[in-house]
DNA sequence: GGCGCTCACGCAATCGATTGCAAACTTTTC
DNA sequence: GAAAAGTTTGCAATCGATTGCGTGAGCGCC
């Protein structure tokens, strides 16, 4: 096809050769800005909306200084054992993705776990991109008050720590805790386990959350109930099993996980103890899967899409030189078959 | 702190002014260009350390126009209600994301389902990334058989269909769908059935397989037990139960992937039904929750983080200007309890 | 000492946009 | 009709790197 085809017109330099005009104008035409004669605009509009000009976003976010691009950190301590494949971060991962691409940003993700976050500094991640979203502040809080101190754009998915320097969003875990433990309390349970690791300040607040619950109904807590069960699936059932070896007493369990929630099922079932009637199972995160168990999972759900959505509004807003606070997403209850109510 | 402290070397000229040379010089002494003599390579990249100096990417990424990112595509099908958090995704992603990291790529993630892949030319997707690798091909075939003839650098995570004229990186799915109805046939299983939908070439293979190995059972299949359970939980066990509650006879189901083979296991359980004594099930994938249902399931596995670095490699060779071939990855069967082997 | 060769480095253009300021053009005002 | 005011456009620098080509220094050789 020879003669007739428009030539391709690539950069704006073409467009304004094609418009008879400058480079300057039209960008600024291109812009909407208002030095620009309104027919000058429109004809540099058409002109690009007919031969399919697309700014070249690389070289404006360069000349701007700016990327367009927000990371995403997934913040996974290889030793808690928790991995990616948990539901849960991508059910957040798509909430982040939909919500940045509502304001035209590109997400950029940083998966290899990271043991120290400084080591970021001088890492294109850090250069890259506009704002960091750290998923989970694990035990690097220190470290990331350090960051956001060098007034890194930056949000976490995690608790209010107290001394913190960054904005944080997360779920209302000590009220997520104590409505798991009420029902169960409530359905005439007393003997409640509480299944998780609770070194992470979240995971503690759920902790505290079980606690407070508990003491409402004047039970003083029995630290023979509280495991330690990890995040990997293999050994969170060796350490289940062990427990139940154990000759504990119980009849009920809050776990902090629904992944975790779903292992203590298989596992108590393979015992030979049926779920609820001798112990009832009450999860957390409300993972899809969690409504297609045997028995189905009684879970405190997080809306975990929609903390996606405020995640990306707080960085951003950062860029834009808001004051941002931080936000708790409230909890809640979610009852199915595994708990036993009726 | 006034004096002492070495002030800020952000840019390549920075370097170079302390150096006492050029910036056309440094930048060759950092690259090893060996136009550059030792004496002042060594010079400059120590003095690149010690001031903590990193080159802006965004700049030379520009300037060699391209962009070292990689855009992943997840072509999910609204319609057949698959959605992102199958963690078969994250495990993929996850494999993509590190094996780009190791080439010092970055990810670009783009979510949103793809209507028409073709309305991505103009994009930024486009625009912004050195290639991009589509997980499912869904029903663009077409779509993408004319983006790969613009010469987009690009993979597809799918099935080698018939006049493809993109590299395709799949998994070995007839012998997967064919293993599954084997090991069932095996047990003495006569009535298997086949959940899942076969629209998706993928998945139509794994029907193919599991028709061979019947054949070889010199078993007619029964158009009943073929049942089309849509990827969408809840509607899945709403077809599950319509079949049951059709009278229809069976023994046992091949699943098309772990998630309808878990909605199945809770959906026989409820109806009164044992597994696998009454059923046998057979999943696909294994992903991490399919060792940890009760009964565990019994499912075929597809190196999925693996599967994400053959993709990354495919791309980036592709790029480089090499000949890449399709690969498919072989599927091994694991059984566990739901298929009721000893 | 002069010629030619090699080696190491610098000059300046370039990638594709944005924007301050100057210049040109148009309209108003007296 | 000319100056002032207002409007529209263009010039050229800039972001931070890479690279083709030209040039000067150093060296060997006769």
């Amino acid at each position: 096809m020879p003669a007739k085809t428009p030539r391709q017109v690539t950069s704006l330099q073409d467009l304004a050769d094609l418009a008879g005009v400058s480079r300057a104008t039209a960008s600024r035409a291109l812009n909407n800005n208002p030095m620009i004669s309104a027919k000058t605009r429109q004809k540099l509009q058409s002109l690009a909306e007919k031969h399919g000009y697309s700014i070249n976003r690389r070289a404006r976010d360069f000349r701007l200084q700016r990327s367009s691009v927000i990371s995403v950190v997934f913040m996974l301590d290889i030793k808690s054992g928790q991995h990616m494949s948990d539901p849960f971060f991508l059910d957040m991962l798509g909430g982040i993705a939909d919500a940045l691409a509502d304001h035209d940003y590109d997400l950029l993700l940083a998966h290899a776990p990271i043991v120290n976050v400084l080591d970021l500094s001088g890492s294109h991640i850090m250069q890259q991109s506009d704002g960091i979203i750290f998923i989970g502040q694990e035990e690097q809080h220190e470290q990331l008050n350090e960051l956001a101190e060098r007034e890194q754009h930056m949000v976490v998915w995690g608790y209010p720590v107290a001394d913190k320097k960054y904005v944080v969003v997360g779920g209302d875990n000590r009220g997520g805790g104590y409505k798991a433990a009420k029902h169960l309390l409530e359905l005439g349970r007393r003997r409640i386990a509480f299944f998780g690791n609770t070194t992470y300040p979240e995971n503690a607040a759920r902790h505290e959350g079980y606690l407070q619950a508990l003491g409402e109904y004047g039970i003083e807590p029995d630290p023979a109930l509280k495991i330690d069960v990890p995040f990997e699936m293999h050994r969170a059932r060796e350490v289940i099993i062990d427990m139940l070896d154990s000759g504990v007493d119980l009849d009920s369990v809050v776990c902090i996980s629904d992944v975790i929630a779903l292992a203590t099922l298989s596992t108590l079932q393979e015992h030979g103890l049926r779920v609820p009637q001798d112990i009832a199972v009450v999860g957390y995160d409300d993972i899809s899967l969690a409504a297609y168990s045997s028995p189905q999972l009684t879970t405190i759900r997080q809306n975990i899409r929609h903390a996606g959505r405020i995640l990306v509004d707080s960085v951003l807003g950062q860029i834009q030189g808001e004051d941002v606070p931080d936000t708790m997403l409230t909890s809640e209850l979610v009852v199915r078959k595994s708990s036993g109510a009726s």
